[in-house]
This record gives structure tokens, sequence and C-alpha cells, in this order.
RNA sequence: GGGCCGGUAGCUCAGUUGGUUAGAGCACACCCUUGAUAAGGGUGGGGUCGAAAGUUCGAGUCUUUCUCGGCCCA
């Protein structure tokens, strides 16, 4: 008789989700209904919040980390959108640099055919092919995570007008004078015959030749050095040719010994750290030697040595400089400085006005500006040096050094220093760097450690060096006067140029007639027209310029931009550079940046170790909801791990809170009724209602206030929190008696059904930003009209009077009294007692206070028994003392209560 | 090698300015339920707070060293 006197829970919302299958069909369905055009033309007119996207480089499937940084960009979008903004996220992409050329190369060489065979034209526009490609499918897999954005309208580093702002960009440095062409060791690579940025270095370890070598003094204001030889050891014998200085540090003390071993350095004095003594004449197998003299470093002062191949034509004085940089690590404490292959010998050489010169080509030979080996290649050079200093009788000793050294990304060759000429933007010349450090000051960090990241390195950081000698990017738009070396500076042209790009795109610059560019005021025969390209970091950090500057659609600066925290020193840092040396400010209001996707033990993912996972796996295997789920779960603040373990646990999450919303749709039937918060009137309801509706409110509160920090991992768990702990295991739980069990129309009931579609209503909308496939499936079962989405929605407007301390310690109260219940309960059952809790029933003794409390309530509902009484026991206070006995009497058939007369509700039932 | 950040139950995370026996959820174990049922409920076990030393009446919280991991730099 029974199961069709009670009103059981019924939906159509299925408990398993089977997400893998059904996620495509709602992106499909925000395609439909055009999406993003109605969120744009529903939100017209109210506040932005624009989130810039940081372009991923155009090239290979996403990994995590780019699944983990759109999810939490399009989280971030959504919540700003659904709290009354008008949150706009226009995607997009970097696509010029060298890792694109190199795939095509690649691709040459496997065809055997010869890049310089290949016009500049045609290599470019496969690059950009290359990109395209890249860009197809990026897009797909960033929808497939279920971001919304304007897919159509997606911004690029490569498209005409972004190759045309940044070219105006860099007419704006060079106008102000603060670009410049300097002469500098950068890192280059002699395999790609190019200068390579910081990102592309690998530091790997390294065998290294080492050698002990001696300079003689020629001159010194200091006795004691007359007739020594300072010593020096390097890992790079081949720079010992370009020496031009020696560098030692006046707060170290420095030691003579005289050489007592037979052998070519017998009875020759050397000079060397005192510190350094013992490793170096481990080092160099000295047996037998005297100590002559110690002395402070401050006694090199205006020494003179000569070079080690004074005899073979390298006639010229080698100075002896004060340096900082020289420590007591290793080596002999002393030195060697060859100003065009290290940046601190630079530094210090341009300071004594001693000049770089270019000493070694492109390809890594050595010019006619090294006499005696001009020619020779300096990777093959170590052996020819050291057989030479051995000749001149200058070599102490030499060896093998294993060390971490400088290696290019793409061939993995190693690099060396080597001045080139450069373009650089002076961090100095126009105060960039002080604009900078103030911009910082003005912008908010989620975390906020990333404000001293940030600082530090823009600190410390050198001159901007923007050109490359590469082909696939912006041309550096600059002419030089064939006369008198100067740089043409006219808006005009830069503006022709512009224009031309605009049109056109770049490749003309590489093909086309130089005179185009110049226009009529200038001669071509006149000018050498660069052929370097801007690195692509200064691509990316203009993309403020051509995307949000130019879109109406967004505004400048943007309100957040969102990064992995390696961004500090990427496009945190050229955006700000870029922005604050053409503008003076920040194209950012806020910075959130964050950690690493790394494997559950904490380790990085990579091939060898085998322990990497890729978002399609799990889009395949759980779906997009439960990468969400991840994203929002994590502590992007610090590294983010993930295994299958850690995704198994979000998936048993997920099913919980959709087994919630399949209670809330079921006990509703479906029929979802839109509440007017405003009307409810929360004095009428029960009391369990009433505090159900305050815990709605503060869950509300600490929702805003934790997604106005961006703590969405307290967010995520407090709402999953609210449906295990309070709905679940308690609400749910005691409601079911009513919501099966009493008369559809009864005003417990009613009251009840009102509170559930509150609750729904509210985690339905406070749900959608995280998991927005399946909101969009519940919302749908609820709202057939078409057309419209969860997203289009806002968040729920909480009345303040929902809330109540009262009410809060009320429950608290009478909480811990059910508690204490369950544990007297738990003891029958596991006597065999009882079973359920309603063949139990209970007898409460409480103290005075708690009595007066609880005595007005109906203990066998809270805490689902047959029967409960409440006894006033004046002996005890805050103690709550429980007896549980099997209820005697009849099961009524419907609502299952056990009692000895009949049930009140079912009695006339049999 | 240097700088910065981090290491709290198996997992994800809380732990205010140092102050009682360090918390939550999940997972796990056992039990109940079979009217949320490839669901639901109850009870319970589990942590020398990365390690060591120090400051203090008192340290997960402060200091130092070490260790492991991550990012950045060289």
């Amino acid at each position: 008789m029974t199961k069709e006197n009670i009103n059981l829970p019924k939906t159509a919302f299925s408990m398993k989700a089977n997400l893998p299958n059904k996620e495509p069909g709602f992106i499909e369905y925000w395609n439909k209904i055009n999406l993003y055009e109605k969120l744009r033309k529903n939100s017209n007119g109210k506040e932005k919040f624009v989130l810039h996207d940081g372009p991923p480089y155009a090239n290979g499937n996403i990994h995590m980390g780019t699944a983990l940084n759109k999810i939490l960009k399009d989280i971030i979008i959504k919540f700003h959108q659904m709290s009354g903004k008008d949150s706009v996220y226009v995607p997009g992409w970097d696509c010029h640099g060298l890792p694109i050329e190199w795939k095509i190369e690649e691709q040459y060489k496997k065809n055997k055919k010869n890049k310089n065979d290949v016009p500049i034209v045609e290599f470019r526009k496969e690059c950009r092919d290359f990109a395209n490609k890249w860009i197809k499918i990026h897009k797909d897999q960033f929808k497939r995570l279920g971001v919304i954005g304007d897919w159509e309208n997606y911004y690029s580093t490569m498209s005409f007008d972004a190759e045309a702002q940044i070219v105006r960009e860099l007419g704006k440095f060079l106008k102000e004078g603060s670009l410049y062409r300097g002469y500098k060791p950068v890192l280059w690579s002699t395999v790609e015959k190019t200068a390579l940025a910081d990102a592309e270095v690998e530091y790997m370890d390294h065998i290294s030749d080492t050698i002990y070598a001696s300079f003689p003094v020629k001159k010194t204001n200091h006795d004691h050095l007359k007739d020594c030889e300072i010593i020096i050891w390097t890992t790079t014998p081949w720079t010992i040719p370009a020496n031009k200085a020696l560098a030692f540090n006046q707060s170290l003390n420095y030691i003579i010994i005289k050489i007592e071993d037979p052998g070519v350095f017998e009875g020759r004095k050397i000079v060397l750290a005192e510190d350094l003594l013992e490793s170096l004449i481990k080092d160099c197998e000295i047996k037998k030697y005297k100590k002559i003299k110690k002395f402070s470093g401050e006694n090199f002062k205006g020494t003179i040595c000569s070079h080690p191949f004074l005899k073979i034509g390298y006639d010229y004085d080698i100075p002896m400089l004060e340096a900082r940089f020289v420590t007591i690590e290793q080596g002999s404490g002393i030195v060697h400085c060859a100003p065009s292959h290290g940046p601190d010998d630079f530094n210090l050489c341009i300071n004594n006005g001693i000049k770089a010169l270019e000493t070694v080509d492109g390809d890594g030979k050595y010019t006619s500006n090294i006499s005696l080996f001009e020619g020779t290649h300096i990777f093959k050079a170590n052996q020819i040096i050291i057989e030479k200093l051995k000749e001149q009788k200058n070599l102490l000793a030499s060896g093998k050094l294993k060390h971490s050294y400088p290696h290019s990304w793409r061939s993995k060759a190693p690099l060396v220093h080597r001045a080139t000429p450069q373009w650089f933007i002076s961090m100095e010349s126009h105060g960039l760097r002080n604009k900078a450090l103030k911009a910082i000051d003005e912008t908010s960090f989620y975390p906020s450690k990333g404000k001293e990241r940030l600082r530090s390195m823009i600190e410390t950081r050198p001159d901007w060096c923007v050109s490359r000698q590469r082909v696939w990017g912006v041309p550096l738009p600059i002419f030089v006067s064939k006369k008198n070396g100067e740089i043409l500076i006219d808006q005009k042209v830069f503006d022709n140029i512009a224009k031309i790009f605009e049109k056109e795109g770049s490749d003309c610059w590489f093909s086309d007639d130089p005179q185009k560019f110049l226009g009529s005021k200038y001669k071509s025969s006149e000018y050498e027209k660069l052929s370097d390209i801007v690195e692509v970091w200064f691509d990316s950090g203009s993309t403020h310029s051509f995307v949000l500057e130019t879109r109406k659609d967004l505004k400048w600066p943007a309100s957040m931009y969102l990064e992995g925290s390696d961004q500090h020193r990427g496009w945190f840092h050229s955006s700000l550079l870029q922005s604050c040396g053409t503008r003076g400010k920040a194209p950012f209001e806020s910075i959130l940046s964050h950690g690493f996707v790394v494997d559950g033990k904490g380790l990085k993912m990579s091939k060898s170790t085998g322990n990497v996972i890729s978002p399609d796996d799990i889009l395949k295997k759980y779906g997009a909801d439960i990468l969400r789920i991840w994203v929002a779960s994590s502590n992007y603040a610090e590294d983010l791990r993930i295994d299958y373990t850690i995704l198994e646990q979000h998936a048993e999450a997920y099913r919980k809170i959709r087994n919630t919303f399949r209670y809330l749709m079921g006990n509703l039937n479906d029929n979802f009724q839109e509440i007017d918060f405003e009307k409810v009137d929360t004095k009428k309801l029960p009391y369990l209602e009433q505090y159900m509706l305050h815990k709605v409110f503060t869950l509300n509160y600490n929702f805003l206030n934790n997604f106005n920090s961006y703590n969405f991992h307290v967010l995520y768990k407090e709402l999953l929190n609210f449906c295990t702990v309070d709905l679940s295991s308690f609400y749910f739980d005691i409601r079911k008696d009513t919501l099966y069990c009493d008369p559809k129309e009864s005003q417990k009931r009613r009251d009840c059904i009102l509170v559930l579609n509150i609750i729904l209503d509210c985690l339905l909308k406070w749900f959608a930003p995280i998991l927005s496939f399946t909101t969009e499936e519940i919302f749908k079962l609820l709202n057939k009209e078409n057309d419209n989405s969860i997203h289009l929605k806002q968040f729920p407007k909480i009345n303040e009077n929902w809330g109540s301390n009262k009410i809060q310690q009320d429950w608290s109260n009478l909480i811990e009294i059910r508690n204490v219940v369950n544990s007297s309960i738990e003891k029958k059952r596991e006597d065999k007692t009882i079973g359920s809790s309603l063949e139990a029933k209970v007898k409460i003794e409480l103290g005075k206070k708690l009595f007066d409390l609880a005595k007005s309530y109906d203990f066998s509902e809270i805490c689902i028994t047959s029967d409960a009484d409440i006894v006033l026991n004046e002996n005890i206070s805050d103690e709550i003392k429980v007896e549980t006995i099997k209820a005697e009497g009849e099961k009524c058939p419907i609502c299952w209560k056990i009692s000895k007369n009949k049930c009140v509700r079912h009695g006339h039932i049999k």
C-alpha cells in the first residue's frame, strides 16, 4: 500500500553524470544560443571587469598548466559576471619567435631543403601558417574546458594591426631616446647564430677545460709584487686572447709564494688569494713552495701586468682593477677579464675606459681583432690556447670541470657571451625603472607575495635587449644613416611603416624596396635598413596597446592579468616595462599569479619521470567539471598537485554535490519555483527552516568574502561542506519525514519546499562559475524556456535579516544535544538492541539552561527517533545525559515511527 | 651556485597578534538503512605540524642550521 501514499523524490536529473559524453553538447548549446554575445548584450553599460588574456604560444598541445590557467581565468570571469559586472574575455595568442622558426627549419631538414634557398617572405608565411594551425587547435581545446570568451574575435601578435601597433610602440621609445644601440656581450648561440632571450637559455651540466695561467707583473706600486706573476683561473681558455684586464677584490688577503718544485715554474713567484692557497697548490700539484709575503688586496692598485702572449704579439698593458664580484669560491682570487665575453667583465672594463671589441663573429670564429688565431672556432680553440700558454711557459696547470653551464634550449649547444651590436631600452635614461617600481606599488597582487617578487626583479634588471637576429617577428623599424651612423628618428616614417604593416603585414620589410618605408623625404641609398627583429617579449608586452586600447569592448588598464608565477619575469614584467615606458603606468590594476602543476608527490611533471597527466586524459576519463573542481579546490598560491588519486577524490566530491542537487530536484519534482527573497517572512517559518536560511546567509557572506579575495579553494570547501554537513546529513535527513509523509499541502511541508527552492537557487548560482556544465544541465532541466543559461544569471541577493546570532547560538546547542543522542543510539546499535534510529526512544537529561532551550523542540524529529523525552536535571549544568531504549509499539506503515498508540499523523491508515 | 616561496592526518585544506588534549571535509574501518539506493545515515581510528637546535613559563606559529620540493636567476 505504502509507496503510493507518500511523496517520494522524482527527478529527471540522473545520478550518473557521464560528463565526458554530455559536456560537448553544452558547448554546442552555448554556441547555438550565442552565449558570449548574449552576455555582452545583457550587461551592456555595467561596470567592466576585463581579464586580459596572457597569450599562450601557438605551438603544441595544451598541458595541465595551460588548462589550469584558462580554467582559473574562466572561473574568475564568471564570478565577476554573476556579481553584476560586464566581464569581458578576449583570448589571444603569441605567434612570433624562435620556437616556431625552429619547427619550420626542422621540417626543412626532414625534406632536405636548405633554409638559405627559401626567400624570407616564404619562410615567414610558413611560420604564420604554423601558428594559425595551432591557434585553431588550442581554441577547441580551451572551449572544451568550458571557457566562455570571444573565440571568434581573438587577438594574435601576428595580426597586421598588432604588427603595426608594435612598430608604433617601438617608435615611441625611439623618439623618446630610450631605445638605443649598444655594444654588449649577450648570450649567443654559435649554432643558431643569434642572441638568445633569457627564456631561451637552459642550464645543463657541461665539462669545461680549466686553466691556471700566469700574467707577469709589469709595473706596480707595491714593491713585493715586483718580479711576481698573477695567477688567474678560468673555465673558458678561449677568452684569454680577448683579455684586457685582471680583477681583484680589495677586501681579500693575498699571498705571494715561491715555487720550488723542479719544472718551468721553479723559482717563480706567484700571487693568489690566501684563502685559496690550499686548493690551488692541490689543483696545480705544487709540492714544495715558500710563503714570501701576505698583503691586502688594496696593494694591487695601480699594478699593470703583461699578457701571457706578450712575446708573440700581445704587447699591451693589462691593468688590475678592483671588483666586488671577485670571490674566493674557486680559482685564485684574481679574475681574468675579457670585456667582449662576460657582463661583469664588460661593466668593469667600460667603467675603466676599456672598450669591448668584436673578437668573435656570429659563427663563433675569432675575428681579425685576435691576432694569431683569426678564423679559428672558439669551441676548437681551447687546446690551441693551452698549447700556446705552455709554449710561453705561462700555464701553471690545466684540467677539466663539470659544472652548470648555459645552453640553447633548442639546439642544446653551449652558449657564449659575445659582444654584438644590439638594441636596448634603457632602464635609467628616462626613468623607466622608477616608473615601473611606482606602478608595482599601485597594483594589487594575489597572492601578495607576487609584489615583492616582481619588485626585486625590476630593481636589479639590466637594460632591456629587444633585438634579435632572426626572421620570424616584427622588424625593428630602424634606419641608420650610412654617413654618420645616426638613427633616423622621424614620426612620419614610423607612421608610414605602421600604415604599411597594418595593410599588408610586416613581411614586406624584408622583400620590398626600402624607399617604400622611407617615403619621399629620405633617400634609401643613404640609409641602412636594419634586418633585426623585435624580441617576442616586446610583442606580448605590447598586447595592452593593440588589444585593450583599441577594442571598444575592453578597457585600459585591464582589471587583471592572471598567469603562472614564472611570468613575473615574463609577461607581467615585459607588459609593465612596455606600458610604463610608453604610458607611464601599468596596463593592469591587479595581478593574480598561480603556482605550477606538479605530480602527486610535488615533483615537476616530465616525460622522463613518466608522471605527466594531460588535460585530455582527464577530460576523457572524468570530464571538464572534475578538472574545474580540481582548479577551484586547489590553493593556487602554491604549486598544485595532481594525480589520479587526487582526481578520484574530487570526482567523489562531485558525486556528493550532484546528489545534493538531485535530492533537491527530486523533492521539488523538478518544479523549481523562483522565490522572491524579499518576500520571505522568516519569522513565520519553523525554527529549523529559519536556521537553514541563516546558514544560507552566512554561507553567502563567506562566499562573497572569499570571492573578493580570490580564495576559491576556501569558497569551494565551504560550498561542499554545506552540501554534506548542513544539507545531506542534517537538514535533508531530518526533513525526509515531512517531505515524504506529511500531506503535500501542509504548511510545514510547504515551508520546507520553499526553503528547498531557495537552496537550490542559491547553490546552482554559487556553483555555476566552477561547475559550468553541471549547473547548466540542471538549469536547463528546471527552465524549459529556450536560449537561456545559468551563466546569464546573477548571484542571489540574500536578505540581511536571514542572519541571526540567536538562531546560530540556539542551533549550535541543539545540534550538540543531537550529537550526544547519536552517540547514545550508536551504542545500542552496536549491541544489536536497535537498527534504525527510528527504533529508538531517547530520554535526554539537561541542566536548566539547555532544558529551557530544548523543551520547546521535538527531539524525535531532530534526532529522527520515534520518541524523545526532555527531562530537567537540576544537578547538572552544561552536561548532556542521554539514555536510549528500544521504542515499543507498532510501526506506522507510512512514517515508520513506532508508537504504542495509533500514529498521530497516519493513525487512520491500517 | 644565488634569490624567492613552500613542506600541518592517505588526499584537499583551516589554524587570528606564540596560550588549554592541533581542526574540517573526503578517503578508510565498523555498524545501520534499503522510501536520495552504483545513493543515504551513524560511530570510530588516524598527525612527534619536514628534521634538529635555540628564544620563551609556553612554539604548528619566532630565530638559526639542515633537508626535500617548486619557481626565477647565474
